[in-house]
DNA sequence: CTGAAAGCGCTTACAG
DNA sequence: CTGAAAGCGCTTACAG
């Protein structure tokens, strides 16, 4: 592993002239660039990546922090967060927090340690003060932290709404949803507000349950129905699952225990990752979010905080949701 | 963001003594110890990560190199990757190759910029040569690159003659298998010999189809099924995939075209990762990779391989795989 | 037990 | 157009 002395050395110029050849510097003779470029070749130089961080007081990675990267959503976020990061000379450090805050607080401290220049927030059990001490780039995923600190995710009140209405619309006089905790204030919490209303308005009895966040595995939510849901399922003909994985496992419930879907009970899912979409029996109806571009999104703009070095130009963003259409309702 | 110096100033000590506290060194009072401690929490101070690894010339970063995490089995991996390396102090950087052997090669490079301690490779279309030259540590999953570089992965060739074997026993008369290409050396090879000598040793008619490395998506096998695969499917009674989505796209592919599974046709698929263990309809008999163990074992071995600075003391690991019945046989 | 100084491998004013 | 020198924030022989 040579060092640009020795590049310079080799080239017979100055580590400066070397340096500025490196970072595309204009005023260099051509003959001079050619040198060093030759010398670079010569001895297959590479730079280090440190002390270049060092030096310029910059890191190109960006902190990702997110429950579990196996959970199909996720798996999915992290594909397209990364492809973008990669496009804009940025790398990424996956870190999964299983929803552990103490996991949670020590990755988000690689940012005092100046390992990576900015986080991407998609776990969300510590509470809001701690990020306000923090004072560098953070976005989030689907969670309002305070003004200055931007989220991005999907509109989660329309979804609610469009989810509701389809299973109304579908003959549904009954309704249920469930939901995550609501006691983490995440924009996901809207879904469940866009429920109520639609209800409200049809003139709909409804009712809302929270599961407490832990797996997020299919075996707890098929638990959390067998336990906590299955005793108000005579009394209703529709539910609102706030995720793919916990509709499918209503589903499978249902299944097991001769309760017709969709012609008993209908079921909307949400989000429309990949598993949802390879799932041919049943194809859950749902509310799709843009996951590629919700990465993209998170990527693109933590990278212009990083490099604005400000926060101001960065706003929060909410994007389309649509409902597609299975056979669970 | 305060420095070592600040601190030291704070303590009225010297730089080294910051130093030997942050690394606890031995030789210090527990009067200056403290003092220096307390004057560490009254500036909030952090140790930049940087500056660190430049002069201990070391990085506590591992990259992962895969095709794509959002693929259910390699985003099992890499969790089980990630949580055993962030116990053992280190972290990853997420690479996705999508089968781009360009990227594969550039992601590599970040050994030469000593960004990575070392990596864990996962895709693998550059050519055995070229990893020679890298002289640094990696490990592979699945794949033979030269005895100085370890890998680890699961029997693939007992998981081709349990699968086969498993085929005859349910009354198979003539098989075919579907396999990724055999172009690239990777051990996966093994379950295509494993199904050869099964058939050979019990006399029974085969068949061998390979498709090519792109996206390891369902559509892209139910499209290879549809032109390739289906000609053959009059002619056989049973089917050994080289994995589970390419096994399920299989069945459904079968279920739109009146095959019966598992009286015409029977399935036996490869992994068990997430996807298909959530599957209930139908249930893939499956060879299952213990996905957690390779996971954990790929991280600890490039760690060992990284603090020993040696290559030597690691070796390359194959670890068991058993067959789970599902209904598709 | 403690400190002054050199060094890790770069970048960047400053000077010519 | 090019170079000598200081600096990024740490660690680590060396000396006392």
């Amino acid at each position: 592993m040579c060092s640009i002395k020795d590049v310079a050395k080799h080239a017979n110029v100055s580590v400066t002239t070397v340096s500025r050849v490196l970072n595309d510097f204009p005023n260099i003779s051509a003959k001079t660039r050619q040198k060093v470029l030759d010398s670079i070749t010569a001895l297959d130089y590479h730079p280090d990546y440190m002390a270049r961080s060092l030096s310029k007081q910059q890191s190109l990675i960006i902190g990702v922090i997110i429950p579990d990267c196996s959970h199909p959503f996720f798996a999915e976020l992290v594909k397209h967060i990364e492809m973008t990061a990669e496009n804009n000379g940025y790398k990424i450090l996956l870190c999964n927090s299983l929803n552990d805050e103490k996991k949670e607080r020590s990755y988000i401290n690689m940012l005092k340690e100046k390992r990576v220049a900015g986080i991407i927030m998609g776990s969300h059990l510590i509470n809001t003060d701690f990020y306000q001490s923090i004072h560098r780039p953070i976005i989030t995923f689907d969670r309002y932290l305070g003004d200055n600190i931007p989220y991005i995710g999907s509109d989660n009140f329309t979804g609610g709404q469009l989810a509701t209405q389809h299973l109304i619309d579908s003959g549904c006089k009954s309704l249920l949803h469930i939901s995550g905790s609501h006691q983490l204030h995440t924009q996901a919490n809207k879904r469940s507000d866009g429920f109520k209303i639609t209800c409200i308005e049809n003139d709909i009895n409804y009712q809302i349950l929270e599961y407490q966040y832990a797996q997020l595995t299919f075996d707890y939510y098929y638990e959390y129905i067998k336990t906590t849901v299955s005793p108000l399922l005579s009394e209703i003909d529709g539910v609102f699952c706030s995720n793919d994985i916990l509709a499918y496992a209503l589903y499978v419930y249902c299944t097991n225990h001769d309760i017709s879907v969709p012609k008993t009970l209908k079921i909307v899912g949400y989000d429309y990752c990949q598993f949802t979409r390879l799932l041919q029996h049943p194809r859950i109806t749902t509310i799709a979010q843009p996951i590629p571009i919700i990465g993209e999104l998170l990527s693109k703009n933590i990278i212009q905080m990083i490099e604005d070095g400000e926060t101001h130009n960065v706003y929060s963003q909410t994007l389309g949701v649509k409902l597609v259409k299975g056979i669970t309702t």
